[in-house]
DNA sequence: TTTGTTTATCGTAATATTGCAATATAATAA
DNA sequence: TTATTATATTGCAATATTACGATAAACAAA
């Protein structure tokens, strides 16, 4: 096999499963980050700042925006993109969920 | 190429992206919410409860234990698997530091 | 020791990801 | 129109992931 059954799981499980992996590599990590400290929006900056080519960046920055957790908006011939709140809250909420079940019993 | 420049990234940045990898497959989120519902600890029952086979679930184990999202007691034959709560607490600190840097502010 | 139970590992096929050079697209400026 | 600038897409090689059958390892009970 190789591919994924995600058709086993449920919507939310796989919702979930998405956003963790467009968190999944440093790079998108890093770009996350450089989008928190540059608190207006930034677009091919990223380019300068990271050791990756512009295609491999613009790679990344589909996922990220495929996942919602980036939006992009087209400023003349640039596309400045910033981060989703909404889905940073996403995620902030399922943790949530987790602490409030956590029991910390183990074996 | 095909591997991940990962030497060009910070520690922090390299281990929040490991820890979100490994929350990237909806068997191993299907995992982990199955150890919160089932307050105490379980080993083997995730493989009756997930359509995978016994070696899938094995591996999807190694994989979440290897990112200390879990940890394993041996107990006689079987493993006692369980939520590690200190790497929850880390990734909710994460969300925590960008939850407080994120300014709202787009293009 | 032999048997049964539980989990891990090996080997392998199918598929997905990563990275980049080359190229294409889109918008603006001259 | 023809540049210039900024970003996206294509194509491909290298590598990683996913899944599972077969098998091994570890332990308990008979």
């Amino acid at each position: 096999m190789g591919a994924s059954k995600s058709a086993s799981f449920s919507t939310t499980q796989n919702e979930m499963a998405t956003l963790f992996k467009a968190l999944s590599h440093p790079a998108r990590i890093a770009i996350v980050e450089y989008l928190l400290a540059v608190d207006s929006c930034i677009c091919g900056d990223i380019v300068n700042e990271l050791p990756l080519a512009q295609p491999t960046i613009s790679q990344h920055l589909k996922e990220l925006k495929n996942a919602n957790i980036i939006q992009g908006t087209i400023e003349g011939t640039a596309i400045c993109y910033c981060l989703n709140p909404d889905t940073i809250t996403q995620i902030e909420n399922y943790f949530g969920m987790i602490r409030h079940q956590l029991k910390n019993k183990c074996c």
